[in-house]
DNA sequence: GATGTATGAATGAATG
DNA sequence: CATTCATTCATACATC
């Protein structure tokens, strides 16, 4: 209904601008009176309400961008050519980060002698290393290493005990993760309304995403 | 924050409507060159879709039974996968506490006002407040706002060093690149909207969580 | 292309 | 507060 609205809205204005137009004669522009611009002002007052209550209606329902298709290259957008596998993935641009097979190498190295210390200040260092192998940013670095040693953890487990017959915990490392069923798309709202918090707002203007498979 | 942006836009528009005015002298209403219809017809024109979002939005959020009334507890719609084991109606939802949107909404609003003062009665009040929406404990809104805090901090610093060097700096921030230069016709409406180059959508998102380093 | 798995990322909670 | 841990979500990739 808004957007049958706005539609309106649109028309009207432009329309009635035109007679006025007429009306004048010897300009060349559009016209408005001050009526009508009142009136575009508070259509757009309530377009604005509408994006605010958007937005808050987006953060309420989780986050986690999902990219799209055209986008840009963006400063700091990340691609990986590196990657061996033949992604026949189209060019979904930017969204997790997937590390090369040298960055994988060096971080794995380093995780390995490092003992375990997720440094703080280090992480800056080994960003810069990374770098120079493709696109990272020191949160991803953070992210890797807690992710490996948390899930490093939950592994070890069971190797210690392996006392006797025991094949029931390779069942509980990976295998919860598939049990979230989702009610309905709850969270597919993010994937629909803003593709990426960083992306512009153009990508709003392609409907067709919306239901994107 | 949208309402402030149209505003902006809303007041460039007038303006520049004025000097038409004065060169023509004769007309005594408002004036609108070709291009500026344009652009405001494209700002409608993306508040329509994003109105239209709001609209879907709420629709599947209405037929989505977690969002109503009674819904809340916990766990965004998933079941524990720990209670799977426990024979009968284990409902054991004794898990992380998952925010409902509203929660989440109030909790957000109050941390954007409330100075980002964690006072120590006020949470009582609020986990009153929340409880309305959703189960809810003392403790939890605690630790939300330590984290919102925590987390909030590390976005924050944006050092525009752009003075030296700022190859190492590049990787670090993911966010700021949001909106910035970009081929495509689309990127006009960026512009549009986000007149400065610093407001972008991630800031209409709020999320300043980020880097965390 | 549906299903399964590995893993990057987000975040509630715990610890110092 | 600053950090870290633990759990969960979402997605890239593999498989059939």
């Amino acid at each position: 209904m808004c957007l049958k609205l706005t539609e309106r809205g649109e028309d009207k204005v432009v329309k009635e601008e035109m007679e006025q137009e007429s009306l004048n004669g010897t300009f060349d522009g559009r016209v408005m009176t001050e009526e009508q611009m009142e009136t575009l002002r508070k259509q757009i007052a309530i377009y604005a309400v509408l994006c605010d209550q958007l937005v808050f209606l987006h953060n309420s329902l989780s986050s986690v961008p999902l990219l799209s298709s055209g986008m840009n290259s963006m400063g700091g957008g990340y691609f990986d050519p590196m990657v061996a596998s033949s992604s026949a993935q189209g060019m979904s641009t930017r969204h997790r980060w997937t590390p090369t097979s040298m960055q994988l190498q060096i971080l794995e190295n380093i995780y390995k002698e490092g003992s375990g210390t997720p440094n703080p200040r280090r992480i800056k260092e080994i960003t810069m290393e990374l770098s120079e192998h493709g696109e990272i940013t020191e949160k991803s670095v953070y992210n890797w290493f807690q992710n490996r040693r948390a899930r490093s953890k939950r592994k070890q487990p069971q190797a210690p005990t392996i006392t006797s017959g025991q094949a029931d915990d390779a069942a509980v490392t990976t295998e919860e993760r598939g049990s979230c069923e989702d009610s309905g798309g709850f969270e597919s709202y993010e994937h629909i309304l803003f593709p990426s918090p960083d992306l512009g707002i153009e990508h709003l203007l392609n409907r067709d995403k919306f239901m994107e498979s």
